[in-house]
DNA sequence: GCCAAAATTCAACACGCGATGAAAATCGCC
DNA sequence: GGCGATTTTCATCGCGTGTTGAATTTTGGC
């Protein structure tokens, strides 16, 4: 055990047995680490404790189970994302409606990234055991998400910006979904499939996606008659 | 044990002590079954033997170990939905690309379905434990799948009826992955947070998708312009 | 100074899980 | 009919995992 004056611990000391500082922050960052590397089922509490330095007794101390300390997670990550979206939305209010997505996409993807790919690994969590009540925990935070970008794309519909006859409930899902997937998926595939260098490669894809989402993937002298009737907008 | 005249059995018959003949048919069913349900590392072998009415060991002596089992799973899901997807390829050669990506997204909505969420949920399996290996199982078999994808795109680009200057190497990716998330959900959201029921939510919002695929969220007289530089198109 | 609370480690429990070898029953070949 | 091969179940192993209570150490209130 490090002697007291050579740690860099803040208040107050460690206690019990040999104890080290090991402070909540700490264990839920290594926690990230571990549940993005090997999702939900595959992490474990044993892999999450080494990472942070103390002992897995710890993590239930603190978090109460496995399922508490990733709830805990779910609610910082989503929180810090939601309160930095609802800052770029309402600072971009009265722009017009590619720009403060493109805005919102650049959070997103900056979001994502300086977590070394844990909101993504966590958000692809609906697959993992227990996926159900796993599911539930994510779509409740990512509600007040896709919120925001509804707004957004609503806001953009009464400026005459976004299609009006898309169903607003579902769009903000189209674009945030593929996004999600970009991240995770195109660094891999161009790794092992492309020249280009990953960073360029996930770049051209994001903006591929960007312009995707607005203008189509048909020529512009060729545009496709509209495939959707008009639909009441369902109160999502 | 059931007396042999009434077993609805094929042959053989079964052998071993207090035997039921088990086909490796009826292990692989529970298997999709239980994997699409649980993920892979979530799922166990004990749930796949009772969900087919034998005892594990005997997947063991068919498959050799669980991710031997897993491997057969996609072997036989993906060259399926392989051998389906170039058939319909082949057999729309000629017809305006929308109209023949219409009928592949159907055929993979049908496939995707009729499999009780199985290859969706196996689909999404490269969150799990050990996720690596089995995101390059996953990917190896996507691979063709992508490459006929890419190749009605392509010769839709030659005939004008795709955008030229989108990345073709990615360009089926972009389709494909929301189309399978739209499949997992659509449903679970529209049964929790909408008046639709969840077919007519389900059919919406794949004819959506395939609307903003083409014709993007910008309303036609607000065109944006070409976010894309030309890029040359890489091999992949 | 005492004592309860807090916070850490240590040791262990109970259980589940992937995997395996032996036992048992049937089949087909000779 | 004997025997090897095949295929099924049974019993078990070794290990990992979530979890918990006891032990230990420190802190702060009285």
């Amino acid at each position: 055990m490090l002697k007291k004056s050579l740690e860099p611990l803040p208040t107050p000391s460690p206690r019990g047995r040999k104890a080290i500082k090991v402070e909540p922050r700490i264990i839920l960052d290594a926690a990230l680490k571990v549940f993005a590397e090997q999702g939900v089922a595959g992490a474990n509490l044993r892999a999450i404790a080494r990472g942070a330095g103390c002992d897995p007794a710890l993590i239930y101390y603190h978090f109460g189970s496995k399922e508490g300390i990733f709830e805990a997670l779910l609610d910082e990550l989503f929180g810090e994302l939601q309160r930095e979206l609802a800052k770029v939305v309402g600072e971009t209010t009265g722009q017009p409606t590619q720009e403060r997505m493109r805005q919102v996409m650049d959070l997103i993807v900056r979001q994502l990234r300086t977590r070394g790919r844990g909101l993504q690994g966590i958000a692809r969590g609906e697959v993992v055991a227990g996926a159900e009540g796993t599911r539930i925990s994510i779509a409740k935070r990512l509600r007040p998400i896709l919120d925001l970008l509804r707004q957004v794309f609503a806001e953009g519909m009464a400026k005459g910006e976004v299609r009006a006859d898309l169903p607003l409930p579902i769009l903000p899902f189209f674009f945030l979904r593929p996004l999600v997937e970009i991240l995770e998926l195109i660094p891999v595939m161009s790794a092992h499939l492309s020249d280009f260098p990953p960073e360029e490669a996930l770049a051209m894809a994001l903006t591929a996606w960007f312009d995707l989402f607005w203008n189509g993937a048909s020529p512009s002298q060729e545009r496709g008659d509209r495939l959707l009737p008009a639909v009441a907008k369902s109160p999502l």
